[in-house]
DNA sequence: CTAGGGTTAG
């Protein structure tokens, strides 16, 4: 078996993701003698990553660290920076700086700059950039624009424009990062604003900048505008992937077109998790209850897994018509609802104030007190004490399950009366 | 094609 016969073989591994298939090869390039092949080793560690076997891809790293081969460092930091491993990016990159003979290049710094943005460490992003300008990597478009990128993600949203516009080359990626900049600051406005700049300039927009048009359309409930951008993208036969497809259900949803947030929806060949929730979210607004439980139904038949949000809004639009449509709900739907909360702490998934507030109303509804208990030992373990919505969340479900004395003795005494009153003015509303 | 940047819900 030669080089190029495993190569195509691990690429396989790599996209079906098969860890034995993989572990085979690796143990072939071994008998074969071509564990210093750095071809073979960099494909080994993208196997390994893509299995999320971190310790072997590092092993195989290790192995190879005096080949004196730059792109192996970069393909290491590059797959620590995509699987959100921001500390062990920069770990990387500290070694590559004090090595003897290797520099980091054009290729080393967008990584680098991923993870000082992921990590928000903005100050070291800021060191980084002037270290490109005297070297001159800024020049380099990809390089610019990890800066534009690593700005926004720390929050800098006027350093990210800035370098943008001192920007002396760009391309439809360039543009996107800078459009993404106002979206996240929340200018939709501006973002759009951006995107007739762009065209302006002769850059064909592709799906991601369509993707974030719609949804600046989205926010700003600009029905008009999104329509119009929709025919115009239907009309030039852009690719239609997931993505676009599920803003424009968020962005039909949202304005309350339905009709046509299911004609997309319908349309769209591979639904994802994103575009369930758009839509759910989108009968929900409306109080439409009966269609998010027909989608969630229809969503759990198709085999697709249910998120934090799917789960917020099912419970939050079951408890609005519980009087109301008493009986749609079923007991299981909530049960599930506690099944997720431990896949989650299986997983590592560390829960947040929104997983808590999804999940104490379904202790509530169950009276599960016990659970209950538990889940208050996470919280006040996730320092979630002072967040007023999941004390509410806390109290309500202590209330629900008759359990008084343990809702008094909450912390945070006056914020826990305060919620108590708007708890019994709920009540006395519900019962009406 | 072989090492780098940009996207959706809450």
């Amino acid at each position: 078996m030669d080089t190029t016969k495993l190569l195509s073989l691990l690429r396989t591994s790599i996209s079906s993701k098969s860890l034995l298939k993989g572990k085979l090869i690796h143990q072939k390039v071994v008998t074969l003698g071509l564990q210093n092949n750095i071809a073979l080793c960099k494909n080994l560690i993208n196997f390994y990553f893509s299995c999320h076997y971190y310790h072997y891809a590092k092993l195989i790293f290790k192995t190879l660290e005096d080949s004196l081969d730059l792109s192996l460092w970069n393909g290491l930091m590059a797959a620590y920076a995509k699987n959100y491993m921001f500390i062990e990016a920069l770990e990387v990159f500290d070694r590559l700086v004090l090595h003897p003979f290797l520099k980091p290049d054009s290729y080393t710094y967008p990584s680098l700059l991923k993870a000082c943005g992921g990590l928000g460490r903005v100050g070291y992003g800021q060191l980084i950039h002037t270290q490109l300008i005297r070297t001159g990597f800024v020049l380099d478009v990809v390089v610019a624009s990890s800066l534009v990128g690593m700005y926004a993600k720390c929050k800098r949203f006027d350093y990210g424009i800035k370098v943008f516009d001192e920007m002396s080359e760009r391309d439809v990626a360039s543009w996107n990062t800078v459009i993404s900049c106002y979206y996240q600051e929340g200018q939709a406005e501006k973002a759009l604003e951006l995107f007739g700049k762009m065209r302006d300039s002769g850059f064909e927009p592709n799906s991601v900048t369509l993707t974030m048009v719609i949804s600046s359309c989205a926010r700003l409930l600009d029905l008009e505008r999104g329509k119009e951008i929709h025919e115009k993208f239907v009309k030039e036969g852009i690719a239609f992937d997931s993505y676009v497809g599920s803003a424009l259900v968020d962005m039909y949803g949202k304005c309350g077109c339905l009709e046509m947030a299911r004609e997309v929806f319908d349309q769209m060949p591979v639904k994802n998790v994103v575009a369930w929730n758009a839509l759910i979210a989108g009968y929900s607004s409306k109080c439409d209850s009966k269609s998010c439980i027909e989608l969630f139904r229809r969503m759990n038949e198709e085999g697709v897994k249910p998120t934090l949000t799917t789960m917020s809004c099912i419970l939050m639009s079951c408890s609005r018509s519980a009087k109301l449509e008493h009986g749609y709900v079923t007991v299981g739907d909530y049960f599930k609802a506690l099944a997720l909360y431990g896949d989650m702490k299986e997983s590592g998934v560390k829960p947040d104030a929104i997983t808590f507030t999804s999940v104490l109303p379904a202790c509530s509804q169950l009276a599960a007190l016990e659970k209950g208990k538990e889940i208050h030992k996470y919280i006040a373990e996730s320092e979630l004490e002072t967040n007023e919505i999941v004390m509410g969340a806390l109290l309500d479900m202590y209330a629900k399950c008759g359990a008084v004395d343990e809702a008094f003795r909450l912390e945070n005494p006056l914020s826990i009366s305060t919620m108590w009153f708007s708890h019994r003015k709920r009540l006395l509303e519900e019962d009406g």
